[in-house]
DNA sequence: ATATATTTTCAATAATTATTGAAAATATAA
DNA sequence: TTATATTTTCAATAATTATTGAAAATATAT
């Protein structure tokens, strides 16, 4: 396979990827293609390479450096802004974990504690559901809460290493 | 705060979580609304509670069905079908990572291994950083699909217990 | 200062995805 | 068997989300 076919099939499957996980098709494309070119990129490179109208290029741009995934890039003599991406993945992956961990986990826990204080009798067996069902999820995704704290301050070679080791 | 109420909250920011993970609303809906509901419900008990259409309701309860997260449950003596989910909290989400390991990631490691055959001389660094950059997404990623596995099989107290204390 | 290059915004539009509701299919009862 | 209840499908429609493109704002050069 050629490069240039490489690359599109990158881009392209990282893309629909990204629409898994709430991520709109274009930043991650966007992200995609920075993760893979060499040297940092304009956003006139970016719109022509995907065929993309400049205020979406813009747009998700800012959404990828507001992710910390995007870094703009200064270079001497030039007066456009050049983009770069971070290219180590582990620094990638601990960045979006705590991104949305900020954004989505620690709402949600928050919420649940609030749940948790329902009024009523817990004989009710309504009220026992509910309130072992939220409890229950508190409980795992406060786990889950402090074992990402672990993660996102961890060498990737904690990940590589170690773990599987003692899991074995 | 009343049950009613604690309740209505739960589904709703179940709904939104869901949809920052891909999944659609109404189904994370209905996904919470049994979660949270001490007997089997109905159709037509899941429509009014939702407001939801007939057509609706059902294509969702299939979908949770097919990701193993809701099964049919049949009452001696009535005709209409009863569906309940799954309680225990750790059982959901060992299933979600099952599903989403062989929906996703899978397919995206079959993909990583043809490109990284990509053709081209690695002194061109347009090659190299193509190449580099595929070979460490898939190095974590068959890590993590190792990982995964092993969560997949252990139980709850793994993630609860041991894991804590070997990384604090 | 003015001119030019570049970035940003955002209303209008397009594309995508979700939802409805009624008809068809299926299952159970009489 | 026929009647009735229940589930499923899916074309039409609604709602949501993404994208465009041109105007406004900003930055740099002359």
């Amino acid at each position: 396979m050629k490069l240039t076919e490489a690359k599109q099939q990158f881009i392209s499957s990282w893309g629909a990827f990204g629409t898994h996980w709430g991520i709109n098709r274009t930043m991650a494309q966007i992200h995609a293609l920075l993760l893979i070119s060499a040297d940092p990129m304009t956003q006139d490179d970016i719109m022509e390479e995907l065929n993309i109208s400049r205020g979406n290029t813009n747009m998700n741009i800012r959404e990828l450096i507001n992710w910390g995934l995007v870094e703009r890039v200064l270079l001497t003599g030039e007066r456009k802004e050049y983009f770069t991406a971070e290219k180590d993945i582990w620094k990638v992956v601990k960045q979006i974990v705590k991104e949305r961990k900020k954004r989505e986990l620690e709402p949600m826990l928050q919420l649940l504690d609030k749940l948790e204080e329902v009024e009523g009798d817990k004989r009710d067996k309504n009220v026992k559901t509910f309130v072992d069902t939220v409890s229950s999820i508190k409980k795992l995704g406060r786990q889950a809460d402090k074992t990402l704290d672990t993660m996102i301050k961890a060498e990737e070679s904690w990940f590589i290493g170690s773990l599987m080791k003692i899991f074995k």
